[in-house]
Parts: C-alpha cells; structure tokens; sequence
DNA sequence: CTGTTAGCGCCTTCAC
DNA sequence: GTGAAGGCGCTAACAG
C-alpha cells in the first residue's frame, strides 16, 4: 500500500503552498504563475506520483465526474448481448473526458424510490438508464426535476433526452425485403414481454409497415420471448404451432432469433427454405449463425458512445441541440430469408 | 433537484446534534441511546429523505465501499458473452453488502502504471481483475503491495487471491466423450491469442488430457481466434483445410464455437455427422444453436459472485481460508459431436 | 445520554 | 506571485 502523498507533500517538494500546487494542477487562470514554479509544482508532483483524492475533491466540488449506468432488470444481464457494447461505448467517451462509470441494477432498495438514494448519495453527477420502464414515476419525476439522465429507449417524455435507433426504418426494410419475397402471414416473436416500450415500440412499426403493404398482423402472430434464445424458441414453437401457415418470423433480437431458427428446425421447417427468419440487432456473431442471420444492423456501441456524450454535454451545461438523438438502422441481408415456399397442398 | 438534505437538518428538525444523528444512522455502539431519541432521528432522516452524501463519508472514513472491475482489454466488450454474467455476479453480492462497481478499461491513461491512478485517486475500496496478463509488472506490484485484488483467471502469483474453474476437469470429461466415440485427429481454436493465461491454460490442459489417451496435439492443430464468432470462422477454415482430416474441434469459447459450426458447414461439412464440435462456456444460448452445442459448462455468475464475496471480505479483514477458488465444470453433452465417421477413401 | 471539537484532503477566495 | 483561512458534509473523539 502506497504512502498516501497529498497536496501538502506536493507543496513542501515545490517549495510552495497547498494553494499554489492546486493552482497549477487545476490549470486555473485565477493568478498568473510564472513558469518556473509551475514546472516545480509539475515535477514534485510527478516524482512524488500524486493523484488527488477523490471523495476530498468531490466534496468540495459537489460532483463525481461518475456517471451512473442503471440496468433496469439486472437479470437480463444473463442473457443479453447488447449491454456490452453499449458499456464499451460508454467507456470509450468517458475515458475520452476523463469520466467514470458506475453499473448499478435497480432495485437499489426495495420499496424504495431506485434512484433517489444513489442521487442523494452524490456518487454520480447523471444517470444513463438502460430500457426504461414507461410507467415508471420516479424516473419521470428525476426528469421533471431535471436531474441529468439519459434514457437508452424511450419513455416518451417531452423533457427527456434520450438516443435511440430509427427503429422503424429498418423493420420497413425488413418488410418490403419479405413481401417481396411473397410473404404474407408474417409472425412475430418480440424481446419482452408486452407493455415495455421498446418492445411495443417494435411492434407498432412492425404492424403499420406490415399495414403498408396491406398485410394484417394480429394479436395472435405475437408471442412474446423474454431476450433469451430459449425464450425464442418456446415462444416459436407456441406460434409455429398455432399458425403453421406462419412463412416468416421476425425475431425481437438475434439471441430470440436463435432460438427461432432451432424452434423451426425442431418443427422440421429448414431455414429459410420452409420459412424465413429476421433477427434485429445484428449482434456480431449474427453472420456467423447457421444459416447466417438476416437482420436489422443498429450499432450498439455507438449509441453507448453517443449517450455518454450527450450526458456529459449535459452535466457541463453545454448548449443541446438534439435532445432526443436518433442513429439509424439498415437491414443486413443474409441467408435465413428466401422466397416464399409453394404452398403444400 | 431536490435540495439537499444533510446531516444538520436531520438533527435540528430531531432536536438532537449531528453527532447523536450520526451515530444512530451508523448504529454505532459507541455510546447508548434512548429508543425514544433514537426513533426521533430515524423519523426525521426518513421525513426528510436524507442519504448521507458519500463523498464526505469517503473522505472521513478513508473507503468507498466500491470495487473496481477492471476489464483488461475493453474492445471484448464488443463480442464476449462472458463478462455480462460476471457483472451480474458481482452486482448481485454488491448490493447485498452495500457495495458499489466502477468499471474500467485499461489503459486508463496511456503510458502510465494502469491501476496507479484509480488507486491513488482512492475511488476504489479494491478491484476485480479480468484476464489478468500475466506479464503484468504493474498488476504483480499491486498484489505484492497487498493491495485488494481479486483475479478472475489466474497470473500464478503465489499472493493472488482468485476465481478460477477446474478447467482440467471440463476437458477431461471432453476429451474422454470425444476420444471414446472414435476421434483421434482433434483441432482447437483457442479465444485469445496465444500468452494469454486463460488460453494457455486451457491448451495446456487440453494437450495434457490427450495425451493421456494417447493422443498427440501438434502445435499445428492449433489456430488462435479472439473471441469473436468472426475469429473462430475465419481461424476453422485455416484449421481445416491445412488438416481435412481432423473430425473434431474444440472451441475455445461458445462464441469461437459458432464460427467453428459455420466455417466446417462452409466447407461442406455437417456437424455432427462429419465433424464434432465442442464448445466452452456453456453460455444461455448453446442449448440453442443449429446443432444444440455440446459444451463444457461454467457459471460465470457465480464466478462473479464468488470474485465480489471475496474481496469484500478482504476489505472487511475477514479471514480467507480459500485464497485461490475453483469452481467445477462439466460437460453438457448436446448434439454438435457424434461417433468419428467411417474415413473415405 | 448529549453537545463540542477536530479534522479527512481539497479548492477557492482574499489579503499580502 | 504567494500564503492563510474557511468550508464542503461527515464521523469520531472527547468532555459535559
């Protein structure tokens, strides 16, 4: 364990003081130094490898220079391969700013507002929050109060900043791509259960695309997974099951989608010969399944990346022009979507 | 931004000093209270919504109840599976204590001792470290100043403290299934290249177990990939076509095992039928793939949760009897290996 | 049982 | 240009 070295030893090796080290390693115009006892403040500091205490400066500050990544449902952690690249991009701008990320699961405490004690607490200047829940009041009022988040999905609050995908772009690629493979009866297996915003999101577009082309999609095309490939495949299979005049399935991600493609192979359907399967995400090993995943491309570290920024735009006061920043998607095509097989008799 | 509420405030709307406040919220013993008064803070902290603010907790009590993880190579972030769980591991043993998690990626600042500053800079109470390199002088110092480090995977420092899988015995149990259905010319496509630990390691073991069956891993049958589905296609078709006539494969990792399905498909051969593939991790979506993997098995949550149980417990001076954990694996027979098949001629 | 007193290490005036 | 002084919010001694 290092010897703790502070300002003040910093200060007797420069033969100066406590006042002028902090002077000259905040880079503060308040007194102009010359630069001869900057140099010795810089040296002593660095013979002496001085890093300033953190909690001391953030007391005196008032912020971290932390910012929050609040994972709505942890257990997602379990199966989700999108988190990470969102954390990668995250890390990458907060490195860039010289910013730290603190990955916190709600509930913090049960029955207690999640957020409101890791914001009293002080530990983090903002929050960036992963999947939202729409209906959620102490998100909104953390918003009203206009405490610095950042959601990753939407909560479709007029005050919130927020990056998301044009969601809807690329699901209508993936549409026009199957109707005019002679598609019609078109299922679908969403990422979580019905009533999270990302996922009605999803399928709302689904539906008014499919509407487009003049294709119904009911309620009873739906079966909703929970993000993790086994889900996607029980959840095909109740589908494939009930409607086996089902020819194409868009999954809500590619981890759902695997499990779609095993579930239909199960059924003895080969993909995309007897059906076609659409992934969303288009998560990197997604070229490399068997057969190669169709899907819609979003890029998760990027909007990582782009939340990062946008927050720490906003924890120092910089002027927003885009409060709610929107990154595109395009559909990847590959081999797991092909012409509508004829029609057994 | 509510107005923040400190100790004071809790005191005077109690009646009471900020010290009597502090020792009832920190229960300490110091001194005995009235139930009568001790209530009073408790329902004034509660009234006013009161979080004690951490920086001057960290300041005066010299820890942050914070662990670092510090993932060694970030860009992972962008195809591993693994590190999500971990996560999840760890989180869930942090809140039970109390505990908070800042993740890094290294380097933090380029050319300059890595750990040194988030050390210094005391935001960090200890740290949990990734894939460890074992060449790391600056890691090896850490441990030798006995600062709180946990591994996940190992550098062999006779001081370290971590959580390791019995890696031996999950590819014994492969290599006995393989061997005894018949295979005799087996290729591996480690994760990483080659120096890292985890992959050293984990060949080492593979080479040791088939030779105990007599079998001989040339250097030739080896091609590195890096955790990517792309590395491990890419890596199987060099494999393959130097030696057409290997009829298995063990991947390195779940991951590599989805490019190993797909490049041994491009080249024409099925999988289980021509070639068996065995995968590592065991990740959710193995069960699922096209043929359900055959994998060896390892719980990455617990891995994490065991990693944040121990080193909280070194923070807290506990006595650790178990320095150096190892978890079990084993072998989860799917459908990606079967009987070796007849050779052509 | 309670209040007073000192800092934790740093930053920011403000006189010098 | 520099040093002294005050305070960020909390806890831990110590007297009362």
């Amino acid at each position: 364990m290092a010897t703790k070295v502070t300002s003040h030893d910093v200060a007797l090796r420069a033969g100066v003081s406590r006042a002028t080290v902090s002077i000259v390693l905040n880079k503060s115009d308040a007194v102009s130094l010359s630069d001869e006892t900057r140099k010795r403040v810089l040296q002593a500091a660095a013979d002496l490898g001085y890093t300033p205490n953190s909690a001391a400066r953030m007391l005196v500050r008032g912020n971290t220079e932390t910012i929050g990544l609040i994972i709505s449902d942890p257990a997602i952690l379990r199966t989700d391969g999108f988190i990470p690249q969102l954390l990668l991009g995250i890390s990458e701008i907060n490195r860039e700013h010289g910013f730290h990320v603190l990955v916190e699961g709600l509930p913090l405490h049960p029955e207690k507002n999640p957020y409101e004690s890791l914001v009293e607490s002080r530990r983090i200047d903002g929050m960036i929050v992963l999947n939202p829940q729409s209906n959620d009041p102490d998100l909104k009022s953390l918003i009203d109060r206009s405490f610095p988040v950042v959601l990753v999905g939407s909560i479709r609050h007029p005050q919130e900043y927020s990056v998301n995908f044009t969601t809807r772009q690329g699901i209508a690629a993936a549409v026009d791509m199957l109707v005019d493979q002679g598609h019609r009866i078109i299922g679908t297996v969403p990422f979580s259960p019905k009533g999270q915003v990302a996922t009605d999101v999803r399928l709302a577009a689904l539906r008014k695309e499919l509407a487009r082309r003049g294709i119904d999609l009911p309620e009873s095309q739906v079966e909703y997974g929970n993000s993790s490939a086994e889900s996607g495949h029980m959840a095909t299979l109740r589908l494939l099951r009930r409607h086996p005049q089902i020819t194409a399935i868009m999954a809500g991600n590619d981890t759902i989608a695997i499990g779609t493609i095993s579930a239909a192979k199960a059924l003895g359907r080969s993909v995309p010969q007897d059906i076609s399967i659409v992934g969303f995400d288009d998560l990197p090993f997604a070229a490399w399944l068997s057969p190669a995943l169709t899907t819609v491309h979003v890029d998760a570290v990027k909007q990582g990346a782009r939340a990062a920024d946008l927050l720490i735009r906003l924890l120092r006061n910089e002027v927003i022009v885009e409060r709610q920043i929107r990154l595109p998607t395009s559909l990847v095509t590959r081999q797991s979507c092909a012409k509508v097989p004829p029609r057994p008799t």
